[in-house]
DNA sequence: AACCGCGCCTGTTCGC
DNA sequence: TGCGAACAGGCGCGGT
């Protein structure tokens, strides 16, 4: 589920509650996930004090203050549980001095949870090759032209590649290149550059939106304080096959928005405003 | 080298 | 209503 927004919005969660508190007890239910769990994350976790977190695409990372950082990675059933009580699929608890509890909830496993050093933090496997954040200043229209220069795959699987660009999702990378009126079959390396420059700018707005909306909700996600982001109905494309686009309502040659398989992922899109 | 398809898990939704 | 099938926001791996 949760991608760059999500996570961003979970991450500001998670630092508005725990950064500053030391931590009191760590358990580890389920070391199964994704990956085996370093058994060492809760010895290495109790007593230490967070000093604050960041966020690199669809990855948090929280500082500690002994040189350890845990990586988060919510899968796509991950959730991270402010205050709440004990829950089935939360792999993972922390408590703080000031009585708080995280749980990570995570029914499908398909989350991830390291220990780092900070210092490391970069150079860790799932980071070390991921491509600039899109809401950052290292992302531009000739970093993506170069990064899609060649590629012929689609450019909707080439927006999944996290080496691309950081963070985007199957949900962003349709609701983008609706906006950008790019379609999503067309080849990643034979985009004009007025368009990718276009594109750039409809995925930074697009992520910013969905930020300040605080995310997209969908079945069970909800922001750490149980509060619902509402992003989901400013969809334009995502989930609204047969729906008409709000381009072209009712022309001429608009059949609707039309859901295809891409890379074994659903995409939508306007085949008449979308090309 | 680059790309596609599969598998990992569980829960929910869909269609008969 | 009940049941199995299909599908779900991600990502790494193996095969081509």
């Amino acid at each position: 589920m949760p991608e760059l927004p999500e996570v961003e919005t979970v991450m500001r969660g998670l630092d508005g509650h725990l950064t500053g508190r030391r931590i009191v007890s760590a358990r580890l239910n389920r070391p199964d996930i994704r990956f085996v769990v370093p058994p060492e994350l809760p010895a290495v976790l109790t007593g230490a004090k967070v000093l604050g977190f960041r966020r690199r695409g669809k990855f948090m990372l929280m500082r500690v203050d002994n040189g350890f950082s845990v990586l988060i990675h919510l899968g796509m059933s991950g959730r991270m549980l402010l205050d709440g009580m004990p829950a089935l699929h939360e792999h993972f608890v922390l408590e703080t001095d000031d009585g708080g509890r995280v749980g990570f909830v995570d029914p499908r496993r398909f989350g991830v949870l390291d220990l780092l050093r900070t210092a490391d933090e970069d150079r860790h496997k799932l980071l070390a090759a991921m491509g600039p954040e899109p809401l950052g200043n290292a992302f531009s229209a000739p970093v993506l032209a170069a990064a899609l220069k060649g590629k012929a795959t689609p450019i909707k699987a080439a927006l999944l590649d996290q080496r691309v660009v950081a963070g985007i999702g199957n949900i962003y990378a349709s609701e983008a290149l609706f906006r950008a009126g790019i379609d999503p079959r067309r080849l990643a390396g034979k985009i004009s550059r007025p368009r990718i420059e276009l594109l750039v700018r409809e995925i930074r707005a697009t992520l910013l939106e969905a930020i300040a909306a605080g995310g997209s909700s969908l079945r069970d996600y909800v922001q750490p304080s149980g509060e619902l982001g509402y992003f989901q109905h400013a969809w334009k494309v995502y989930g609204r096959a047969g729906e008409a686009c709000e381009r072209c309502p009712g022309l001429p040659g608009c059949a609707g928005i039309k859901s295809i398989t891409q890379a074994g992922r659903s995409t939508f899109y306007c085949a008449r405003t979308q090309r």
